[in-house]
DNA sequence: CAACAATATGAGCAACCCTCACATTTGCTA
DNA sequence: TAGCAAATGTGAGGGTTGCTCATATTGTTG
C-alpha cells in the first residue's frame, strides 16, 4: 500500500492540483513518476529538504516540465495528502462494512486502527507528509474535512449497532473520535515504541466508552 | 499574558539557542526587542512568511546584530515555543496546587482547561508557534517532554485525590490525558466555535473518565 | 589619549522556487 | 510522405530568502 500508486477508482484525483488535467496515458505515467520520486525523496529527508531539481532529476525530466503538471511545490504535497486521506477512508470503509452489533463495532474497529498505525508505522512518507499537513493552513482543514467525513461513516457503523440510540449523541461521539484519531498516531509515532502502542490501546478503550457512553450535552 | 515577556523567574532561558549568552542589560533588552518583534511578524502572518529581515528592521537592528544573538531563524521560533511550554506549565502548576480531593480535581482541571483553552484563544502568536512545532522534528520532542513533565503534576494531584488508587494507572491516566491536551486545542483552534468548546468539553468528560476509571493495563 | 576587545553593520553569497522564451515531439491532413 | 499546427519539453536565469564576514563603530581599561 503505498502512496504513489494510483487507486484502482479512476477518480481523476483533485484535478485543481494540476497544472493541466493529464489526459493522455504519456502525462499520466509522468505524473505518477514525479509523485513517485517526491514520496521517496519526502521518505528520505522530509518535505521541508525535498528540492523541486531532485524531484525532476529523479524523474527524468526538468524542471519546467514539473511544473507543467504541478503550479507549485505545495501541490504535490497536497496530492499525495489526498492519497494519504484515501487510504484512511478505505480502511474505514471496508472495517465497518459488516458492522450489525456492538460487539461487532469493537472488533471491528479495534483490526481498523491496528490496520491504520501499521500503514502509519510502515510508511515513513506518510508520517512526513503529515508534518507537513500540521504546519500548512490549507493542508489542515482537508485534513478536517477528512476526519468529518470519516466520521460519517462511523456514525452509520453505530447507528446500526446502537438502533435506539439518539442520532445526535452518536454523530458527537464519533467525530470526537475521528478527530483524535489522527491525534493519536502522530502521538504514537512521536514517542515510538513501545509507549506508542500503549497509547493506541488507550485511544481504543476511550473510543469504547465513547460510543457505549454517549455525552449528555446540555 | 504575552509570549515577549520573559518570565519573572531569573531562568536564563534556553542558552543554547542563543549564539552568546547575553550578560549585560542592553543585550538582554535586545533579545527581548527581538523576540517581540518576532511575536508581532509571526501573529500577523505567519512564521513561515516571518522574514529575517523584517525581524531585524521593526527591532531597529540590523541582520548582522541579529544573528549575534540567534544562530538561526529556527532558535527564534524555537525560543518562542519554549516559552510557550512555560505558560501551560504555569496554568497547570498553579490551577492544580490545593487539590486534595476528586471534587476539588474536578474543578480545578475544568478551570484549568478553559483558562489554557482561552490563552489559545488570545494569543495568535501561540497559535501559529504550534504550527511550527508540529512540522519541525526537534520542537515536536520539546512539546512531547512538556507534556511529559505536565503529566508529572496531574500525576502528583492524581495521588493527593486518589490515594488508595495504583500509582502505575494514574501516571498512565495523566500522561494520555496531558498528550491530549494539545491536541485538543489543536482541533478547538481549527474548527473554530461553537465547534471547538464543545470539543474542549467532550474531552474534559473523557480526561475525568479516564481519572475515575484507570485503565486495567495487561 | 591610546590600544585593545566587544559589538554592530549591511553588501553580498549560495540556495531555493519558479518563469518564460525557445526547442522538440506528436498528431493530423492532404 | 511531406507539411504544419498544437502540445509538450527544456534549462538558463530572475527574484527571494537565510545567513556570512570583512569592516566600522562603540566600549573599556591602563
Amino acid at each position: 500500500m503505498a502512496l504513489d500508486q494510483t487507486a484502482p477508482s479512476p477518480a481523476p484525483e483533485d484535478e485543481g492540483a494540476m497544472r493541466k488535467s493529464p489526459t493522455q496515458k504519456r502525462s499520466r505515467e509522468r505524473v505518477e513518476l514525479i509523485l513517485s520520486s517526491a514520496s521517496r525523496l519526502i521518505a528520505e529527508r522530509g518535505s521541508d529538504t525535498m528540492r523541486m531539481s531532485e524531484v525532476a532529476e529523479l524523474s527524468g525530466i526538468s524542471i519546467g516540465s514539473l511544473y507543467q503538471y504541478f503550479p507549485d511545490k505545495a501541490a504535490i504535497i497536497r496530492t499525495l495528502a489526498e492519497r494519504y486521506n484515501a487510504i484512511s477512508r478505505t480502511c474505514i470503509t471496508d472495517g465497518l462494512a459488516d458492522v450489525r452489533t456492538m460487539a461487532d463495532l469493537q472488533r471491528a474497529f479495534s483490526a481498523l486502527i491496528d490496520e491504520y498505525y501499521g500503514i502509519f508505522l510502515a510508511e515513513p512518507v506518510i508520517r512526513d507528509i503529515w508534518s507537513a499537513m500540521q504546519a500548512d493552513k490549507a493542508l489542515r482543514e482537508i485534513e478536517l474535512e477528512a476526519s468529518r467525513q470519516n466520521a460519517i461513516l462511523l456514525t452509520r457503523a453505530l447507528k446500526r449497532a446502537l438502533p435506539g440510540e439518539n442520532v445526535d449523541k452518536l454523530q458527537a461521539s464519533a467525530l470526537l473520535v475521528m478527530y483524535f484519531c489522527e491525534c493519536v498516531m502522530r502521538l504514537a509515532i512521536s514517542t515510538g515504541e513501545p509507549e506508542g502502542r500503549a497509547l493506541i490501546e488507550a485511544y481504543k478503550r476511550m473510543a469504547y466508552r465513547s460510543f457505549a457512553d454517549a455525552p449528555d450535552t446540555p
